[in-house]
DNA sequence: CTCGGGTCTGTAGTCAAACTACACAGACTC
DNA sequence: GAGTCTGTGTAGTTTGACTACAGACCCGAG
């Protein structure tokens, strides 16, 4: 059985621990512990660290489905380098400031790359073909996710439509009601549950418009109302209390989505955003 | 030399290029062109697909500042599971849907890993003596930067003081005009060199209050004026239309200085903190 | 309680790959 | 034009990954 590189290193071998013989254990142990030190090592200082023979390294490395323990240990960077899973490493009170940027930095990281892992390509194809057929562009997002919506705002020009973003939900709900088809309604909701944004969804929706809905849920009703859904998914943040993550891994979305349109439109449009572009550097000096 | 892990393994290899010799940049070519084969392969292999000799390989190594072949492909390793930085992999209009995606989140968790690896402790640590020694904060920041101020303001529950964000530049200047010292008043300009918000900065500061910049630029005017300036290194987006990684790095930073000044709060923050989660939950379900 | 089968773990050995010492070839200088 | 120095490949050595095998332990059955 091959290692699947979709999931993270040091999640598969917690995983894997009970199906590990004892010893096999030891070397588990060792790994998670300090695994920077086993990328580092030959197999002959790994075993002495777990206080066991080389074979047994090796055989840990074939149990997780490695072929040996070079190709073990080269996986093993490759996942230390996306930073440790936040799930490895809390944030503590005690911890200096650049251990929580690290800390902070190595979860968004990681998460990101969660989000690229299981991003659906035909989700985000169905959404950019919505995008440049579209007559106008309404968003809509409340909280932090209307920290999103305002992105989508800022990439307004590259998307080339008409793009509104209402700030708040009776604007929105008041947008929707005036939704007609041939207009895209990106809906973001993280939790995809919010009753207000649900309303709204569903009103622009049986409007015609086609809704778009960027959520960390795709099991949630809002993905059931929408005729696109895209699933942004992240490590939870139990412990956490605003839902940066998630929020960020929702922007990098929006602009692929932004980047995707705006390569679409062809060269005139090109050519529209660097003279915007140029103006703005000049605007910027004087103003 | 040993090789310094701060600076990705491929942007060093360019540029060492015109320091190696000529079968060196052979290797050097061999290694641009296919990471993930080189990762993979041996240093026989390496030498035969480059079309040079074993030692040479080695060479190319030490030259680089490893000890040797086997540690090189070890770094490669890590810098490939970043994603390949947007220098070598532009975004072309013939990119298929799925391939502009993980080109975009390449860029942008490499970008990431770029910022995490140039931060400063020092000046964060300031940043967050400063937030939690004022009496109230102030967040300016116009066009993309605006988006970074809205984030702060959804994260104000987390820093605990008093949080405005102005929205507009003249909202801003009054405010600044208004500052008194204890104030925090926050600075976002990732080009540090826009005047309205030079102006702004410097009127802040004039009245007092401690103002702390968030830019890419830590060599800009802005940083000259702000007590403490917090960098963020990206890579350059000069073939993008927004600058959207940096906005990216700017809010993982913002999060990083909320989630430090919240821990150190305390506990009873925290429980208040808890308590407004568990009510906003309810709100969500019934609005 | 003892005997047999099976599983687990370490010992010894082999092979391949990384690293090193050296020699030759080409180029540049004096 | 000769000498020296830089650059590159050849041949050899060593180390570490991988493999075959044997001993030890555990469990169940007689």
């Amino acid at each position: 059985m091959p290692f699947d590189p979709g999931v993270p290193l040091l999640e598969h071998i917690a995983t894997m621990l009970p199906s590990l013989r004892p010893s096999e254990r030891q070397v588990a142990n060792t790994v998670s512990e300090d695994a920077a030190f086993v990328v580092a090592s030959t197999m002959a200082a790994v075993a002495e660290a777990a206080g066991v023979s080389e074979p047994t390294v090796m055989r840990f490395c074939t149990s997780l489905g490695f072929d040996g323990f070079q190709q073990f240990k080269l996986a093993l960077a490759q996942s230390l380098a996306l930073g440790l899973p936040s799930t490895l490493s809390a944030i503590s009170a005690e911890d200096s400031v650049s251990e929580l940027a690290t800390k902070v930095f190595d979860h968004t990281i990681s998460s990101l790359d969660r989000t690229r892992r299981y991003l659906d390509a035909v989700s985000l194809g169905a959404a950019i073909d919505a995008i440049l057929g579209a007559t106008s562009m309404t968003v809509a997002g409340l909280g932090a996710s209307g920290v999103i919506a305002l992105d989508v705002e800022q990439k307004a020009v590259l998307f080339g439509v008409p793009c509104s973003v209402p700030s708040d939900s009776h604007q929105q709900f008041m947008a929707a009601a005036l939704a007609e088809p041939g207009q895209v309604f990106l809906v973001v909701s993280n939790t995809g549950s919010t009753s207000t944004i649900l309303q709204i969804a569903r009103r622009a929706r049986d409007n015609g418009a086609t809704v778009v809905a960027i959520t960390g849920d795709e099991t949630s009703e809002l993905a059931g109302i929408a005729d696109v859904t895209i699933a942004v998914k992240t490590f939870e943040d139990t412990d956490r209390d605003t839902p940066t993550v998630s929020r960020i891994a929702s922007l990098v979305i929006v602009d692929v989505l932004a980047t995707a349109v705006s390569l679409r439109r062809g060269a005139a449009h090109a050519a529209r955003l660097a003279s915007m572009k140029e103006q703005l550097a000049a605007f910027r000096r004087l103003t």
